[in-house]
DNA sequence: TAGATTGTTAATCGATTAACAATC
DNA sequence: TAGATTGTTAATCGATTAACAATC
């Protein structure tokens, strides 16, 4: 596959977001001065199968040597370039009360390519606050601030907010917009909406963990007369 | 199916994650007063088609009406069984730093049946300092706080002392937990972690942004002499 | 060359979707 | 009954996995 083929070449969505574990695991293996990994080890330290990864990193191009395994460095190189990490992406927050405030001060997006350079807010009490070195300015600022198509906006108002904000991210030509609050946002084609909802993340852990206490406070087998012993396992479940 | 299947028949992983979104959706139309809902309406309110929602009832057993649609308040309490939300679920946030300071004073968890009943730190300076309420405690109290099985741990500490503080919340008897950190955490069988990496949602929006602008920037059509008139298209993508 | 490990193939699995018979 | 809408079937799609030929 050609260098230039990075942006061009279709890469499985479930791929794709496999690649910031990658990336950040081979950051952790160049820092420890290895040269080399084989897909097996990178794929142990991500915590995926080998062919997985494999075939991930083929969706890239081939980077590997058989017999070999990949270059650390290189391999990092090339995945960084397919995030369009070569240059930071310009990030700026809307909505600075307790979650805005503290994704401002998350060391977390430098390290990972990311420059937070705005920070908003319709709140009067919070406008002209400084947070993590930004002062926070009115929404009516935002097109001083985006850079239409190459700025990123985190959106952490509250639900009742979120379309309208949303709307005037947009409209100040944020295309890509990472969004907080429990609501579908309906955008225009052509903008793109991943949504953390982090409720939903402790309920899905809910639901999990009362199917193991239901499983658990049932009988594993049927109780039923034997000559041979039975190992009766209570509330041990996967 | 029987009321009391809850927790023994098989529910898709898939179908999960997007039960959390239904309620939310009946919540609020509980609000607004419906009584009776269609898989077609209640879909648009979660952007999802509505054969997939349907399918995904059909794995909770079968609560609709045919021909006049779901009862919202019947369909609610339905779900909320099935996520395990009859009773409220405890919750301990580990790491009382920026993120871990938002989390405990975050309102959205209370709203959809979560109560934070512990913080927890072991950075000497926020140790004994009240926060949303709370004392934040020196991590050797966990176990005073946790009910093994009961309660799902929020990890929020700085990626290199994830695991060690993980190892201490399953030590505690946790058995749900959510972590921050960008790490992948190794736990007993038994053991539920997720993961919300918020660099890496950036990290795959940026992907998608860069796409757009690389096939943006390439020419959409190849330029053939027509005698058609042909209208091109620069710089609009999906 | 012999051993190691990639990149790819083919089989399997799980999730999505459209269509429609069942039925209120 | 006629119209509406569910619950389910079957087809399709995409992702995972194991196995192995290619090749360093």
């Amino acid at each position: 596959m050609d260098e230039d083929d990075v942006g061009t070449v279709d890469v499985p969505e479930a791929t794709v977001a496999r690649l910031p574990q990658y990336l950040r695991a081979l950051s952790v293996l160049a820092e420890a001065g290895l040269q080399t990994v084989s897909s097996e080890a990178l794929a142990e330290a991500v915590g995926v199968g080998s062919a997985k990864l494999r075939k991930d990193l083929s969706h890239l191009g081939s980077y590997g040597t058989r017999g070999v395994g990949y270059d650390v460095t290189e391999l990092h190189r090339q995945i960084a370039d397919h995030l369009g990490q070569t240059t930071p992406w310009n990030v700026v927050i809307v909505g600075i009360g307790n979650l805005g405030h503290a994704l401002a001060g998350y060391g977390g997006f430098g390290d990972r390519g990311f420059r937070v350079v705005g920070l908003f807010d319709d709140g009067s009490q919070v406008v002209g606050e400084v947070v993590a070195g930004l002062r926070v300015r009115p929404l009516a600022d935002l097109p001083q601030v985006v850079h239409p198509g190459a700025t990123i906006g985190v959106l952490a108002v509250p639900a009742e907010h979120a379309q309208g904000v949303c709307d005037q991210l947009v409209a100040a030509g944020v295309r890509s917009v990472l969004n907080f609050a429990p609501v579908v946002l309906r955008v225009p084609a052509g903008v793109d909406v991943r949504k953390v909802d982090l409720a939903s993340e402790l309920q899905i852990l809910a639901f999990h963990a009362q199917r193991r206490a239901v499983r658990g406070a049932a009988p594993v087998a049927p109780r039923l007369p034997s000559l041979a012993p039975v190992t009766e396992r209570v509330g041990e479940v996967v």
